[in-house]
DNA sequence: TAATTATATAAACACATCTTTATTTGATTG
DNA sequence: CAATCAAATAAAGATGTGTTTATATAATTA
């Protein structure tokens, strides 16, 4: 019961249900989810975390950056996440779509202004 | 998503989880679920309302009792609630479950003792 | 109609969760 | 190896949620 309640907890919250809505997308790091939601990144990095906790998403460390992505291993949280994923209407999560697209093409633009070499770079500043 | 919300908080509760799963098997009063989960009423109170906003419970009233019991109105909610409850194993409640019958079979049996007209008398006192 | 019963509601308090700001860690680059 | 960058963690503050105690309401019974 400890474990459902967790579970359910992870996803009984508006940024966490919106970053999964953006991780839908595949891999992101989280410098990328913090430029879709627009929000300081310890903020981003708590909520991650609550849902790496319950099982829902995964990392992978890559040089400096640490990528999140969905994590499908366990049938019934997979199975959760798609029941209530397909519930959040896409214009509610419009706005983080569309930052986190312009976001990474910046990335690619940028790199080609000021031509580093791969992936040396990942946010804007 | 702000509906979406209330209904996932609605069941990220150990107390209300455990009065759904006693509503599974049918119609309780506030009484009834006072006495199974040994809470304080108010408490119950609390939790039988935050069911009913989200639409998992609905109630009806009847002389001075108000009985509730699972809304199955809605196929998301239904689908969501099954999902959850057969997750949710049979000793984990069984102590609640127990205290149902010990206080369901005493209503009866006081009734027998001192004869008294149909459901005048609800609770033990 | 006064007393009792079942339940709701309100207010004060306690506890948990989220947010912010500051700092730390670890990797990378110059 | 100093500076920078990505991300985590810690601590303090703010907000939200649950709990308790007391009271109100509405129905019922004596």
């Amino acid at each position: 019961m400890k474990d459902l309640l967790n579970i359910l907890k992870a996803l009984s919250e508006e940024t966490r249900l919106r970053i999964i809505k953006l991780l839908e997308k595949g891999e992101l790091c989280v410098c990328d989810i913090v430029a879709a939601l627009v929000m300081v990144q310890p903020k981003v990095s708590f909520h991650l975390a609550a849902l790496k906790e319950a099982g829902f998403i995964k990392d992978r460390k890559q040089g400096k950056w640490i990528y999140y992505s969905l994590d499908d291993s366990d049938f019934f949280k997979r199975f959760l996440l798609l029941s209530v994923l397909e519930r959040i209407p896409a214009e509610s999560v419009a706005a983080d779509t569309k930052n986190l697209e312009d976001f990474l093409q910046g990335k690619p633009a940028k790199a080609e202004v000021v031509p580093i070499k791969d992936n040396k770079r990942c946010c804007g500043g």
